[in-house]
DNA sequence: CTTTTATCTTTACAATGTAAAGATTGATGT
DNA sequence: ACATCAATCTTTACATTGTAAAGATAAAAG
């Protein structure tokens, strides 16, 4: 009868392997701090010394989604087909729904914290070069490409987004779409111009009433 | 000394208050019923009597919510600038940045609520008619009305969700935005087209690798 | 072999959602 | 006017959560 050991050798990666497999199966709000711990087959505080609270627990595995969400595009751009890099991220967010979810739940999250920080600059970077821009940070952009890279990102987070919450059901719905998200965002995306950019003429901001 | 009487009179609409009051104060995620009630001024399972739980009242707030974003999107309609409901629409959710996270946490509402299925139902309504299209249901349109109403509320709302979100500080940021959102806003939206439209070319779907 | 340090458990406490039962008041019917 | 009822609010109780503090265990260091 050997029950575990005392020291579990990597707890760390098993919590964060335990709260995604909790992730998955019951969304992001359903993630607690015992519940994980219980999930991992350790005490109830166990994971706070390795993550400090809840918020650092999360905020590393968001960390993780960012980085998987960076590489996915970034393979995506490879492809030949201009479009590819749109329905995979839209993969990517039906694929993982409630990773995607947390990533984007900022009260729950600490973005002082080392690991989140970085993931999510890396995944500007691979944004601005999917625009054709060389700038590694959008500080250092034009206004233009700031303009087709919160194009990109609203659009494509947006439609995510409002996939995940349930509200296109009543648009899924219509016959034309046979229920695949996917064909609604074929006839969303605009045709040519924002994937494969040119330089885009700046309106001028209209007189607020 | 005279306490407060102890029947409230219209403790439902008191609550609903105090609710926006935390609200605004501290965000969607420290909404508590027992919160709730203390700011109410009432014992802490009062509530409960008018809501059911905490998530029937959060629904309930958000429907108000829908409610209001509804009718001011309608009222910037009228406005002969074109962007102006663009413009309203942000506006809306910097206002309320509060209300407008919750209105989109799923997690913590209930669908089934009448008075929430009612007025996001109603939201519906006046997205189509922004687009020109006559019909009150998405399941009553076409593919390209379809594809016009996604495009413009994932655009929307997915600028808004990444700007309350805090993830387009970096873009702000920007000199050339000089920190002000609808600088961005004027820049991302496609000048002519997806505000006043006509018909829409439907690209084919690409094939999936 | 002793001491130190990292890792994990136990214990404890305040806060939350919610169910159940009791208290208070306004409304209803005769 | 008075009794009864129903609606409204409070009290009490319990399981669950995050987290702080202190103790136990084992690996590493000296």
């Amino acid at each position: 009868m050997s029950r575990p050991p005392y020291h579990h050798g990597n707890l760390r990666a098993a919590v964060l392997e335990a709260a995604e497999r909790l992730l998955d199966q019951d969304g992001p709000s359903a993630l607690s701090l015992r519940g994980i711990a219980r999930e991992a087959g350790v005490s109830a505080t166990a994971p706070a010394h390795h993550f400090g609270d809840l918020s650092g627990l999360l905020s590393d595995l968001a960390a993780i989604g960012f980085q998987r969400l960076a590489e996915t595009i970034r393979r995506a751009t490879t492809d030949p087909t201009p479009r590819a890099p749109v329905h995979a991220y839209v993969r990517f967010a039906q694929d993982n729904p409630g990773l995607y979810t947390l990533m984007f739940r900022s009260d729950r999250l600490d973005y002082r914290r080392e690991s989140l920080a970085a993931a999510s600059q890396a995944s500007w970077a691979v944004l601005l070069r999917s625009v054709g821009s060389e700038a590694r940070m959008p500080a250092e952009s034009d206004l233009a490409t700031l303009g087709q890279v919160t194009f990109r990102w609203s659009l494509l987070h947006g439609f995510c987004t409002l996939l995940l919450d349930g509200q296109l059901r009543p648009l899924l719905a219509n016959p034309a779409c046979n229920g695949d998200p996917h064909v609604l965002l074929d006839v969303m995306v605009p045709p040519p111009a924002p994937v494969r950019p040119g330089p885009v003429p700046i309106p001028t901001r209209p007189p607020s009433p």
